[in-house]
DNA sequence: CAGTATACCATACATATGTATGGGCACCAG
DNA sequence: CTGGTGCCCATACATATGTATGGTATACTG
């Protein structure tokens, strides 16, 4: 497991890592690279040199290859596969998980099967979460599993949501009532956990999908 | 489920076949669709225009789709997840997994995640089935998931196969030993299931993966 | 201070690429 | 015979796109 330069998505700038998204995102949405002038009028430059900064840098950085000519010649140096959703890391103290960039790699997920559409892929609202331990066990969400997440903070009765307590994201079943919120584990082994009915960021997101690798 | 017109193949010309299949190779290879110059040059046309009539055709029947204006335009009308597997039916009886045909749609996997390269997906050894029942509930594979399947016709003990017996594909765990082969459930409502070592055609797969939509 | 990286703008240019037009030939159904 | 489809060639043109050049400004580092 070597994480070499290429790897480490900390050597990017802030600009550049957004770049490096919009690029993955388009490649799985439209089925090719953006051009330059793309990327420019998504995030308002008006000049197509500074999108050819950022891409040299990731260029550089070893992040993106280019054929030379080619239009819409930009393709991703890592994985070849496709589409992909990001891979979020464990969820540190007290923040939300929309403040957490720390990619840790990235996922295919067929959104079709899943019933969605592209728009909702589109603002990149799916991420995944890897599981630790056993709680959600009888549910078939077993430890180091992937939860496929729509990022969301309103859920139903009885659907399987990302919590977050005391600043820890959870996988649990939802079960809301008019006095308190409880979670519920999916084995014996764990217990309920209640939560105030105006807790704040408690539900991050909402679970749509599994994956598991062999 | 319709076989709609753009379904068939059959619709197709041997010519635009090859020329179909070229896109979807050139997009899973390359990541970008290729340009009618760089399909007219691999088929040996001097004429862009010998691309343009059956891309027309293609797209008249369906199977492509194209952006006016933009440089590799060219995206398949299916499947836009990306790379995907065949999700096949039901096994009819007695009839190897190695002859269905039947797609029933297809699914994204990322194979990277899975630990396979690009080659073992190009050689379309990967597949995925439904599961039907509760046979391996405990080993978190439930009713209605999909299992994501490499076919092969060795396997080792605790690995979970795809089993054919009595004409029907079956999960199971595998438990060989010297006298016979023992098929295990990952349920206690279910009891293994013992067949002679010299089964043929038993082991048609080894599930890599599981997914499950919500 | 010089040097380097990040981050942006403006402009120009060569060419990569989609697209239109106009043929030609073979085959088959009406 | 006429029309449609498949299959191929040649050429022209507008524009989509990569790429080079040259600025400005900030911040950090040695």
């Amino acid at each position: 497991m070597g994480t070499s330069d290429s790897d480490n998505l900390n050597s990017l700038s802030k600009t550049q890592r957004k770049i490096l998204s919009f690029i993955e995102e388009a490649l799985s949405l439209e089925g090719t690279p953006p051009t330059y002038r793309e990327i420019a009028s998504h995030f308002g430059y008006s000049a197509v040199g500074t999108v050819q900064d950022h891409v040299r840098a990731l260029l550089k950085k070893g992040f993106l290859r280019t054929t030379p000519g080619r239009a819409r010649g930009l393709t991703l140096s890592h994985r070849m596969e496709s589409l992909d959703i990001p891979v979020l890391g464990a969820v540190p103290a007290g923040r939300p998980i929309e403040a957490i960039e720390d990619r840790r790699g990235s996922l295919s997920f067929s959104l079709s099967s899943a019933g969605l559409s592209p728009k909702s892929q589109a603002s990149a609202e799916i991420y995944a979460l890897r599981v630790k331990g056993e709680s959600m066990r009888d549910a078939g969400i077993l430890d180091g599993d992937f939860v496929i997440v729509r990022k969301q903070h309103h859920a139903e009765n009885g659907q399987i949501i990302i919590a977050l307590i005391e600043g820890e994201a959870t996988v649990k079943f939802l079960e809301k009532r008019s006095d308190r919120i409880r979670l519920l584990p999916a084995n014996p082994a764990f217990s309920p956990i209640d939560v105030p009915v105006d807790a704040e960021n408690l539900v991050q997101g909402k679970v749509i999908g599994v994956q598991r690798f062999y």
